[in-house]
DNA sequence: AAGACGAAAGTGGTTGA
DNA sequence: TCAACAACTTTCGTCTT
């Protein structure tokens, strides 16, 4: 029967995203560069990492049954950050060969060699075991009370190990970086979260949390642009019970404000607030200026300054609003 | 009475000598 | 390392709805 034929793997697909994915989608240089030995795709002009861990996870042949499925898909669970020991707890084998006793492909090879280093710098460095367990364990409760879905948690864990092994933890509470982390993960993968919402969900106070997150940046090299107002609006309307249209509105007189150089050196939480107050009024669903600096973590003052300016610059009849 | 307004002084981070 | 600086916060009295 023709849909039987399972002769024919679809793997061309992989060569062509490689060759697509070369400009970096966050500072839109050209110089994006793979590390192999990581497992990593970096950016090199603004050390964004696009994606980490690149094993191959998906099934190597299309199966076309359920039997056909469970004979080819990869065996285990899949490795994870956020499990202290990578949910890896079997003991990696010198040999290089699989369990077939087959000779490995050299990207596999460099894989198993790069688990097994690890392997042995965790046993070694049992201390740091113990760190991750509290650190993931922290990491769990931290993101399911701010609601954080599983790929950002998975980015948080990776900085936090690579903090670690830059000693930054050192001297520091594993709360504040654990917190620092999720913070920068959440920026990075544009879901970012007010600093002051992640610092009252950790017992770590803004300070400290501000600061543990600056370290981080220096310390492992990576540039994190300013947030985009943008991508507040969705989580902030909701929280105000505001319409979609509203939010459309949000939007468009954001991208207007940014485009008359409205938004340079402004707080992107204030005119994330500013121009939801605006839009709110705009479209009759108005909201207190109160009411939406709390849900932003402004103050009403700078709800005002921002929401006077945009007013103002961009020619929005004050009268048309009340 | 609640919301909006704006002045004035304080805070923490950044920048440039 | 230190001072100047810009943006934001805090606080508070006044005006508007």
């Amino acid at each position: 029967m023709d849909h039987m034929r399972g002769d024919a793997p679809e793997r061309s697909s992989v060569a062509k995203v490689d060759s697509e994915i070369r400009m970096c989608p966050e500072c839109g240089s050209n110089s994006v560069v793979e590390d192999l030995t990581r497992g990593e795709r970096v950016c090199g002009g603004c050390g964004l990492v696009l994606s980490d861990h690149r094993i191959d996870s998906g099934a190597e042949w299309r199966a076309f049954s359920s039997e056909e499925a469970d004979a080819r898909s990869r065996v285990g669970a899949p490795l994870r950050y956020t499990v202290h020991d990578k949910g890896l707890s079997t003991v990696i084998d010198w040999r290089d060969r699989d369990t077939s006793g087959r000779k490995l492909t050299p990207t596999r090879r460099s894989e198993i060699y790069r688990l097994r280093k690890w392997q042995i710098r965790s046993r070694v460095h049992s201390s740091m075991d113990r760190n991750l367990a509290q650190a993931m364990s922290e990491l769990e409760r931290l993101a399911s009370q701010l609601g954080i879905p599983k790929p950002i948690r998975e980015l948080s864990a990776l900085l936090y190990r690579k903090s670690i092994i830059k000693k930054l933890v050192r001297g520091r509470s594993i709360e504040a970086m654990v917190a620092a982390t999720l913070y920068a993960a959440c920026r990075i993968r544009k879901k970012p979260r007010p600093l002051d919402e992640v610092a009252d969900a950790s017992r770590v106070d803004k300070k400290k949390l501000g600061q543990c997150y600056r370290l981080l940046l220096r310390s492992l090299a990576i540039k994190i642009p300013l947030s985009n107002p943008i991508d507040y609006i969705s989580r902030f309307a909701s929280q105000l019970s505001l319409s979609s249209p509203v939010q459309l509105r949000t939007v468009e007189i954001l991208k207007r404000s940014r485009d008359i150089g409205l938004t340079i050196g402004r707080d992107p939480l204030g005119l994330a607030a500013a121009a939801i107050y605006v839009a709110s009024i705009m479209l009759d669903e108005r909201r207190t200026q109160r009411e939406i600096a709390e849900v932003a973590r402004v103050t009403e003052v700078t709800v005002r300054n921002r929401y006077k300016e945009i007013v103002r610059k961009l020619g929005i009849d004050t009268m048309s609003l009340a």
